[in-house]
DNA sequence: TCATTTGATTATTGTAACAATAATCAAATG
DNA sequence: CATTTGATTATTGTTACAATAATCAAATGA
């Protein structure tokens, strides 16, 4: 026995999917890619796909801790500013702070990177920043840790695939997160443990 | 009539291109790739092709999203230098940092206040962060400044109004300015120089 | 004998063809 | 008037294909 399939159809002019609507927005050709190579290109297509900034390297130097560290103590204020004049001459503040014992755990284990460009704002980690590195801490997942690809460094929150491989998460939507493919030399070099800017 | 063909021929076993015998020595895939990526994707496999360079991935920051992308590789610990003959660039790696020397002009005219809330984000400074005030610098327009409205203290930075009275604004579109009013209090304290931050 | 020619064989490589999917439109429906 | 339904067209990954390139060995000829 036969269906009755009721008539909807007719002419359809202009119908169809538009052009441009694919995830590119334009059109695309086909290239011959070796084996070797599709999972990295695949990966560039994708951020380029969500028009995201494909970057590794945010790091533009690497500085050594003093090997005689000064000491500063210097009046903190947490909560109210008193009145009056604090100094660092005043003994009567209640609390004082150096900034080398309050950001360096180990001198021996520390350096200083400075950071470039917007990848990690969300983080406070902003261009031209100094972030201390230290590098006797274990990294964990969550950790914003300096690493090297292939001879790169970047500073990034560490992160796991499911696969158990690592995932480097830039701190800002408009930069894609960094697969470590296989074969790429990969190291950490420490955790992130504080930053510091200079205004002016 | 028909051409006399000699023979030649026969079974040739074992005949044949030898596979990996094309330019990248390897098997490929056809990738799409967008129209306007095709001429940077043919750049890198050309230049892999002829192993120029040894890992693709090194050169993921070719301009994808039309951002030049520039690498840095820092020469770190691995870094061998030849005795007696010291370069710039190993001048740059022994660079050693003193954090107080860094971000501290004058101690005696310097105190640290922890800052709460999120009104200075645009600016970097962030919930919890501590900045460094210094006391002997001239505020300007546009510094960040530790200022005083009736006994409140607060970071904000400094601007001015066209009749030229002082305003205070926020680096976050969530607050507004403050105006300094006729009557009201007001004294900067300070002009934030630097910011700290500890992670972990 | 041995270098060269010739045809057989097989891989590479760019393009075309294809099929499954996705997007979009408008007539028909309720 | 919102929803359903089928028509239409682009996207996208895969397969097919044809021209080229590489390689081998039999046949040739100096």
């Amino acid at each position: 026995m036969k269906k009755i399939v009721p008539i909807r159809g007719g002419k359809r002019v202009g119908a169809g999917r538009k052009s441009g609507t694919g995830k590119f927005g334009e059109k695309t050709t086909l290239i011959r890619i070796p084996e070797s190579q599709t999972a990295v290109i695949s990966n560039i297509l994708e951020a380029y796909a969500k028009r995201k900034i494909q970057e590794i390297s945010n790091v533009v130097s690497i500085d050594l801790v003093n090997k005689a560290l000064t000491k500063t103590k210097i009046p903190l204020f947490e909560h109210k500013v008193p009145a009056g004049l604090p100094s660092a001459v005043d003994d009567h503040v209640e609390k004082r702070m150096d900034l080398n014992d309050y950001l360096i755990r180990e001198a021996d284990t520390t350096f200083f990177v400075r950071i470039k460009g917007a990848s990690m704002d969300n983080a406070g980690i902003h261009d031209d920043d100094v972030v201390i590195v230290d590098r006797s801490q274990e990294a964990s997942i969550g950790d914003i840790v300096l690493a090297s690809l292939d001879g790169e460094f970047t500073v990034k929150t560490l992160a796991k695939n499911k696969n158990g491989s690592p995932r480097l998460l830039p701190a800002n939507e408009a930069f894609s997160p960094i697969e470590v493919l296989e074969g790429v030399q990969f190291e950490i070099w420490g955790v992130v443990t504080g930053a510091v800017r200079k205004f002016k």
